[in-house]
DNA sequence: ATCTTATTCTCGACGCTCGAAATAATTAAT
DNA sequence: ATTAATTATTTCGAGCGTCGAGAATAAGAT
């Protein structure tokens, strides 16, 4: 439902904009910062004016190394005020669980790293685990951890309608419980579950400047098989953001047993427990590998490359679960760049000709052409980059732009 | 890319408001239309004295019906001025074309229905055809064809970048002409293509209250099979509207061979052609029928109602295809109905446990529960009011909600 | 006639953007 | 050193659209 627009809108919406820019570019001059957001010289000095007032903004003493200075009044540039606030950030995978403290200008403060084991959270309550490293952030870091303003938390699984917990993860005893809310009471800050997989894409198109007005979705292919979608406008895909179910879309029907008990999933095909499967010719309606070690998947990886049959033709039937089901996807969205992400990256030069068969065998890549596959190798950078923007942006737009002016007094 | 908000955006944002009021509940009061909107009342008495006085919109009398009548004021009711416009609306079906003039408040004018034999536009060039008849339409038609401030076209195919004609078309001679700009030059108006599927589900949620907010597909079953999306948010689909080609969607690798040249296609085993194939036991490489009469399809569907075992299997083989093209599509979106229309509406029945039973098979209806599937048998009526609709809102918001106030002249 | 009541209109204030003109802070030229 | 030229930023007043409060309007009720 579209609401009433007034001049408080209009604030919230122009302010948004100069976030907006200072946020992709860095410190502007205020000339620049009217030129990219499209706003009037007058205004910016009254958006900036109020902003610094508020200690969002800061002045950026220019670099003393201007070479080319030109004639003039000397420009002055403005950024983003780095301890106008600070967030927390955490990633939990199946075997780790990473807890950063960020400040609004994106430099990480402190950091927390966890190995978990299988089945972890099933002895361990999640949310207890979560307090208690927060706290423990807290503790150090007592002057930032006062301007905390959100909890952004990026999972695997399926959100729950409210997105305060999930009913379904890969991480084994992860859903179930509610999460968010106890995390807001207890620190009292808005609390957000992301998908790791939107993340993943979101993150890659703020880490590559050429993808940044690129319609891109990325696979990651590992331990799972999980797909995101992200794209400057507005993208949706299940729950209304760029997170979808990929990894559990059906290949084959009744096929290869999937973790998640169903058959015939592209996961059961693609995953590593997948192509281990297939490769050592165990029947795939064997119930899966609980985890993979990485020097398995490393293995057979090098096996394929030197031309071992089995193994190659593992990869091969994974190309093909992953091919069909870009394929499929195609039919009802246009991607311009399929990236695929993970150690699975690694193998996409064995999976390559299946992939790129099962594209041209579709109707849609005939018409419209092939969107560009490629592969990148760390995917631990973008998810958390992509958690971290989508946090500060979030804090941008919704916190920060509709601040009103603080009225000069006598 | 967001653009700057001034008081030009807040004036059109505002208008656009009260236009969908209007637009979707018909004539209202202006207290009414001030809690529709959420606008004040100061606001509604501006904005409508402006529209008032561009004639856009009209006095309604009150019916003098007036049974319950309160004290005070009489309120008086206001609606869209039938006479601000007009519109030329052209579906173009395989074997049907039509044309249809309508005003602003969506009434009928006149209208020119052609019947098209298969092959027709290889003989008879579109464009010529199209601007022939439209010509007619103004000749009959003076007063309001002066008005004419629109031309929208329902097609089905895939439509070029800049949407200017189709680059693919079930249609046979449709594609590869450009078609949007001579018609523009010709009638000085702009000119829209619009995809039939998507159409089909716009107009689905206009005609059926209950559906104005769901997040709702439509698969149109025939001798295409088609899909679109339609929520009340924006939705995304291919090329950025909720439009797909569902129908080419793979189900087989390498499976039956389709209309459009390619193999496995959904279409290929569920559109009329490829389920006649199937029934009558024609090996599902073979070239498909160009056009099936509508008679042999009903008697198929006869014949299998009544326990005919080929018919049967053909109808679950189709169900099969349709069934799993929807769970595939789940993994990546979340409708909340699914709706069956066109001729193969009549054979839900036959196809429903085969569907039902490929959404069982599924993860994500098995976590999330399974969209509704009901069958709709008309999907002329939604194609047309989709099509009306979507260009009177387009007009609404485009053309009208940006006109400035007249100002007041002594 | 007068009172009551619901609807609509009028008026002044507020907040935002913008263009034009003024001011500030430099370098280049004299 | 002073002045001119140049670029960046700020100031000022106008314009526009919303809003709240109170006034005007047009009935029914008494």
């Amino acid at each position: 439902m579209r609401l009433v627009t007034d001049s408080d809108t209009v604030r919230r919406q122009n302010r948004g904009l100069v976030f907006s820019a200072l946020r992709t570019a860095g410190p502007l001059t205020r000339t620049q910062l009217a030129a990219e957001t499209g706003l009037s010289n007058a205004s910016i000095t009254a958006i900036t004016q109020d902003m610094l007032g508020q200690a969002l903004l800061t002045d950026v003493p220019d670099e003393p190394s201007a070479e080319l200075r030109l004639r003039g009044r000397p420009a002055v540039r403005i950024g983003l005020n780095r301890h106008a606030a600070a967030l927390a950030l955490i990633e939990i995978d199946v075997n780790r669980a990473r807890f950063s403290l960020v400040d609004y200008g994106g430099t990480l403060i402190d950091r927390i790293e966890t190995n978990l084991i299988p089945g972890f959270f099933i002895q361990t309550a999640p949310l207890g685990f979560i307090e208690e490293r927060l706290a423990t952030l807290g503790q150090r870091n007592p002057l930032e951890f006062a301007m905390l303003r959100r909890i952004a938390i990026s999972v695997q699984g399926i959100l729950d309608r409210e997105g305060d917990g999930l009913t379904w993860s890969p991480v084994a005893g992860l859903a179930g419980h509610d999460i968010a809310p106890p995390l807001t009471e207890r620190f009292g800050v808005p609390v957000v579950l992301n998908k790791r997989g939107r993340l993943l894409a979101e993150g890659t198109r703020w880490l590559d400047p050429d993808l940044r007005d690129a319609r891109l979705i990325t696979i990651f292919v590992g331990s799972t098989v999980a797909m995101g979608m992200s794209a400057s406008g507005p993208v949706l895909g299940r729950g209304e953001d760029g997170a979808t179910e990929f990894g559990h879309m059906n290949h084959v029907p009744n096929g290869a047993l999937c973790r998640c008990g169903t058959r015939g999933c592209i996961e059961a095909y693609a995953a590593d427990y997948g192509v281990l499967r297939t490769a050592y010719s165990v029947p795939e309606h064997t119930a899966p590998a609980a985890q993979v070690p990485a020097a398995a998947y490393e293995d057979l990886i090098r096996r394929a490359q030197q031309g071992d049959r089995t193994a190659t033709q593992a990869f091969n039937l994974a190309g093909r679960a992953i091919g069909y089901g870009i394929a499929r996807l195609l039919a009802v969205s246009d991607p311009s760049h399929v990236i695929i992400v993970g150690p699975g990256a690694r193998a996409l030069g064995l999976m390559r000709p299946e992939i790129d068969a099962a594209l041209a065998a579709s109707f849609v890549c005939r018409v419209n052409g092939t969107p560009e596959v490629r592969a990148l190798r760390d995917e631990s950078e973008p998810i958390f980059m992509g958690l971290m923007m989508e946090a500060l942006v979030d804090l941008d737009q919704t916190d920060f732009a509709p601040l009103a002016a603080v009225s000069a007094r006598a």
